[in-house]
DNA sequence: GCTCGAATCACCCAAAAGTATGAACGCCAA
DNA sequence: TTGGCGTTCATACTTTTGGGTGATTCGAGC
């Protein structure tokens, strides 16, 4: 692409004007220089973002033993259906599916999820899954 | 270092020569240009480099505690990259993170999983991160 | 050279999940 | 009895997931 378009700007310079060496040349260097800083900045975005996605995910700490310990149900405040709803949950059925073993409405199913969501500090079920299991809340 | 060099060649322009707005623009539209493809050519650089580097040397530490029985992965016919996928999945991360960690596309995460939910016999990715545990193919 | 599979990505569509807000109802304790 | 809390549900909306199809590239093996 640059190739072509630095080729298309001297040709018309040439062409249609008078030559002038030193535009060409001033080209041809900011032509460089901008290339360089160009991959320069592509390596270092890639490398900064490689970082974050590097640092992040190997945060959390392996735990040895999931010990259950029922005392976080009391300190997160997860409510017993909130927990009856988490177990479910963690056995991988939809919040459908919950619904219909639990004889409620999706929509209740779906309140139950995000306020455990929130009490856990957590985005998506997969998340709430296993902080639950580290905090020894599932079996 | 680019903003520079064009306010320096204008400058110049401007003061020992004559006004050529028109060089200006070219030079500004080719600066631009270069960037794009210099950035372009950096990220894909470097995720080619990654690509050979990363694949062979980078898996074996991870690896201890990652892939305690790889017979399920050439049984289930599990390919790296799925597996790469699995991984990240199961620690929680949706979709677009996935592809964001591993330079790919939304889509192409999506089909990956779509594969490997195939391959396990399941339909959410919940129940995928439990049976790829069952079956070894995780920590 | 040709085939084949992996890997990548796109587009489309439908379902599921998640967010926000509001609103009932009952229970219990201050 | 009043206020707080848990439970239930609705409506509306956005985001995420899942499923299907097809295209491309690339490398390995025949």
């Amino acid at each position: 692409m640059l190739g072509v378009s630095y080729l298309l700007i001297v040709y018309f310079q040439y062409r249609l004007l008078f030559v002038q060496h030193y535009e060409s040349l001033y080209t041809g260097i900011i032509a460089a220089l901008c290339c360089i800083a160009g991959i320069w900045a592509g390596v270092e975005i890639t490398r900064k973002i490689q970082k974050k996605s590097e640092t992040l995910p190997l945060v959390p700490p392996e735990k040895d033993h999931l010990v259950p310990d029922p005392s976080n149900l009391n300190h997160l405040n997860i409510s017993p259906r909130e927990h009856e709803v988490l177990v479910l949950m963690a056995k991988g059925h939809s919040n459908q599916e919950i619904a219909e073993q639990l004889f409620l409405s999706l929509n209740t199913i779906k309140t139950h999820a995000s306020n455990i969501f929130m009490k856990l500090d957590v985005q998506r079920r997969t998340q709430a899954i296993q902080k639950a299991k580290e905090l020894g809340l599932l079996a």
